[in-house]
DNA sequence: TCAATAGTGTCTCTTAGACAATATCGC
DNA sequence: GCGATATTGTCTAAGAGACACTATTGA
């Protein structure tokens, strides 16, 4: 047996005395590739839905550390952008009775623990969401005994998702359209070099619209958020793009001085 | 006994079968007057400190609808416009033990209710923070039994706040500053009818800075956002004031197309 | 040489932002 | 008349937004 599973087993059989009851976090985890927004989501075995990488808030964190941890298990990833950015407390949401009834108390019985009906996992739970931001090849997804699978799904074509997933990823898109709006974006999504065109694109997928790309350069570069550089990125049948940086001290700037960014 | 005692008396007793463990709500609750941006707090007898107006989540309800009847509880107003802003979730929020170990046990005893240490109501609770916004004039203050004192204070002269409900009305204050910058803000606050120059000390209570009053008034009339009505208030030993209303159509078409508003 | 995509400049029109003199009202 | 507050217009500068042709690459 691994140190998650006993892990897993200690949370069922005493959770209790060091999670808070009925409080989970969900995440919703950006990547960007292909220009692609993706979703890391998860599925459990024996389930045919799948589920945003969430977990139990433990009494002695805040709800922020909580998400960090769940998001550093299932990405390996330290330093990652975290934002909440909702509550979900529709008491339907926890009527997902294939996952309570079936999946858990397989869980259950495959670890040699017994749940009942009163057990604090099976309480209704008020899920706080948060969104976090993270450059995609960094990203290993991490699978488990619980998470049989472990992957990225874009954005647009997102597989059937359980409980109120599917509403907390719509909110969590909103967010993050409305979070662009007012801050730059790109720097935690895109590696260190980038091209405009695919910086174009990213904010193009966010915002669901298209920007004239003349405008879009003249803005990025005017502001002085983006810096050319000599190297250019070959890529294929056509004119090959420069590469640009992020002036991390412009970036920092325009966000402390929360900057209005209209395109 | 009344039905408000009668009420508590049963959350205390029974209220871990139909309230959510752990979870609170705290409402900042935001009027105007007198050119004064007031926050509506209560104390409970025998407490030097203040709290916000919060409470519990039933089981079969959502955070909003919790809010929402803690809010019309404590100022009878059914139509009140309600923003989830922040959840506090630091464990340290509820060491103030003077409110559990005193307060609430002496409360216990007065209603002859016993609570021992692993009473739901001891548990740490993390709080979803909502702002409210309301008229100040239609507002009237309830206390009771368990709040001895129910009053409006000045923002800028708050009175010392129990738990950490001085950090919550901080960030509430961010909150309706960020949001004042996106949304049109003043119809929830001001009577139907108001001059323009209270509305420009509202936004500038609320931005906390100055604003040259020729383009306030222009950028607000151009917008749309206002009309003059052909009334003047008679406020005293100077020139009246003109007084306006907000344009219900165009406000709600500002509000829906997420127009910026600077100043 | 063609298909695909990148790169680039100009004009207009709106509006943010700076700025101060005059009008009313009550005493 | 005086103290207090309300009302009102113009100018400038910045930038949002519309718009299309040329350049480069690889097959």
């Amino acid at each position: 047996m691994n140190k998650r599973e006993k892990l897993v087993i200690d949370q069922m059989v005493n959770g209790e005395n060091y999670y808070y009851r009925s409080i989970s976090v969900d995440n919703v985890i950006f990547g960007y590739h292909n220009r692609e927004l993706k979703i890391l989501l998860l599925k459990p075995l024996g389930m045919q839905r799948w589920l945003l990488p969430g977990g139990y808030v433990l009494k002695k964190e805040t709800l922020d550390s909580a998400a960090k941890r769940i998001v550093r298990y299932r990405t390996m990833l330290k330093d990652i952008k975290l934002f909440q950015f909702k509550c979900f407390s529709d008491p339907q949401r926890n009527k997902d009775t294939y996952f309570t009834t079936s999946v858990l108390s397989e869980m259950a019985q495959s670890l040699n623990v017994k749940i009942d009906n009163t057990h604090w996992l099976l309480d209704d739970f008020i899920s706080v969401g948060y969104f976090a931001l993270t450059e995609f090849s960094l990203v290993k997804p991490r699978g488990d005994f619980y998470a049989e699978e472990c992957q990225w799904w874009e954005v647009n074509s997102l597989p059937e998702m359980s409980f109120d997933h599917a509403d907390i990823i719509r909110e969590a898109l909103l967010s993050l359209k409305m979070f662009t709006y007012h801050y730059p974006i790109g720097k935690e999504l895109l590696p260190e070099k980038f091209t405009i065109p695919e910086l174009q694109s990213l904010y193009e997928t966010i915002l669901n619209k298209k920007i004239d790309n003349r405008n879009f350069t003249k803005k990025m570069v005017s502001i002085g958020l983006v810096v050319k550089t000599n190297e250019k990125k070959k890529i294929g049948g056509h004119r090959s793009p420069f590469l640009y940086k992020f002036d991390n001290e412009r970036y920092k700037e325009i966000i402390s001085n929360g900057e209005v960014l209209i395109f």
